[in-house]
DNA sequence: GAGGCGTGGGT
DNA sequence: TACCCAAGCCT
């Protein structure tokens, strides 16, 4: 690890952190979140803002920090409403995560978010960074916030060849922060060098000479930055061929589903859908075989009104969107409700979902 | 360590 | 179009 951290030398450190926090402090944005150190409202801003865009999460936080101002706000929240204000965010998990950790907190911690990294990073969704982000923004305690502006940042200032897809590079890049970092404010520190990543050192096409750190950067030195960092990976995704119907009742209602508590998409609400294990061609009286064998729905089918494609991460849904009545005796569960559209604002659906609904919409006219 | 886990924007 | 990317974490 040392010898990945050799170019630390070449480094005039006090002259490196006068130049970056003094470029944070003149050019930083005006952003909700550095209104004031509320551990709380750090937190949930970090948590926020993982691989999520800064323009996206602004006015996902204003009205989360609206609708629960306070740690006991949050913990006392039903799931289905802090699903609802994730809604469109993405990666739900992450705010089931974050009102369990502030239950936590308030149990064991009486309410305060943990200053200690052995203690913070016990908290479930708080990973490696976001302990460090947390420590150093609310607390002004000198630890790594290593995240991908700041692997992108460092590989290039110092010239780092690590290929930073690997779990394990994180590692050499919170060695050399620790070696960095001004003791005398890391909360500007930390900030700053993902502010440049955000807003200098892009991943593509770096605008170098704009660069208040230029004259420390040996990648720039070089003639490398375009090079720099190295990332591998490829992306594999899986194609899922699903029909879902948009069931609806004489009085206007539609069968909405509780999708289960864990893997994709967890506790968020869809319409009732089968996936296709073996898509055949023109065989829709399967379809209907399936929504009574898998979902005990025992209805015809109308026509396919359309169908809707979304690209995950990782995988491909596309879903043949059915239309069909439902019989108003229908009987309800907790995971099976019939909701009139103005009801169905109550629950968080995934976009897909939300992509299908508009498409019934817009047909109806 | 590898893969699951969302979404929208950029090129 | 078809990628790649964005303040990651969990299993």
């Amino acid at each position: 690890m040392s010898n990945e951290l050799e170019n630390l030398n070449k480094i005039n450190i006090n002259s490196f952190q006068n130049d970056l926090i003094s470029w944070f402090k003149r050019e930083q944005r005006d952003l909700p979140w550095r209104k004031d150190q509320d551990p709380y409202k750090v937190w949930v801003s970090e948590i926020m803002l993982q691989q999520t865009r800064v323009d996206t999460v602004i006015p996902y936080f204003n009205r989360f920090i609206e609708w629960f101002p306070t740690i006991d706000d949050l913990a006392d929240a039903d799931e289905d409403k802090i699903l609802k204000a994730w809604e469109g965010l993405g990666y739900y998990s992450r705010v089931r995560n974050l009102q369990s950790a502030v239950r936590e907190v308030r149990e064991t911690y009486n309410g305060v978010v943990p200053y200690t990294p052995e203690e913070i990073s016990k908290l479930k969704g708080v990973g490696p960074y976001t302990a460090g982000a947390i420590l150093s923004i609310a607390y002004g305690i000198p630890e790594p916030a290593v995240d991908g502006n700041v692997m992108r940042v460092l590989s290039r200032i110092l010239s780092i060849w690590e290929d930073i897809a690997r779990p394990a590079s994180r590692k050499v890049f919170e060695q050399a922060v620790r070696k960095l970092i001004c003791h005398d404010d890391p909360s500007a520190f930390n900030q700053a060098l993902m502010e440049l990543g955000a807003l200098i050192c892009t991943p593509t096409s770096p605008a170098c000479l704009l660069c208040p750190v230029r004259e420390h950067c040996q990648a720039f030195e070089e003639g490398v930055q375009n090079e720099l960092p190295v990332k591998t990976k490829k992306t594999k995704t899986r194609h899922v061929q699903l029909a879902a119907a948009l069931l609806v009742d004489d009085r206007g209602r539609f069968l909405i589903h509780k999708r289960p508590d864990t893997g994709l998409l967890a506790n968020l609400w869809e319409f009732p859908n089968v996936e296709i294990e073996h898509p055949v061609e023109g065989e829709r009286g399967h379809v209907d075989e399936l929504f009574h064998t898998s979902l005990g729905l025992k209805i015809k089918l109308g026509k396919i009104i359309g169908q809707v494609e979304h690209v995950f991460s990782h995988l491909i849904w596309n879903i043949k969107v059915y239309v069909g009545k439902i019989n108003s005796e229908y009987e309800e569960s907790c995971d099976w409700k019939l909701v009139s559209i103005k009801e169905m604002e109550q629950y968080a659906f995934p976009v897909p979902y939300q992509k299908m609904f508009k498409m019934y919409l817009n047909q109806e006219k």
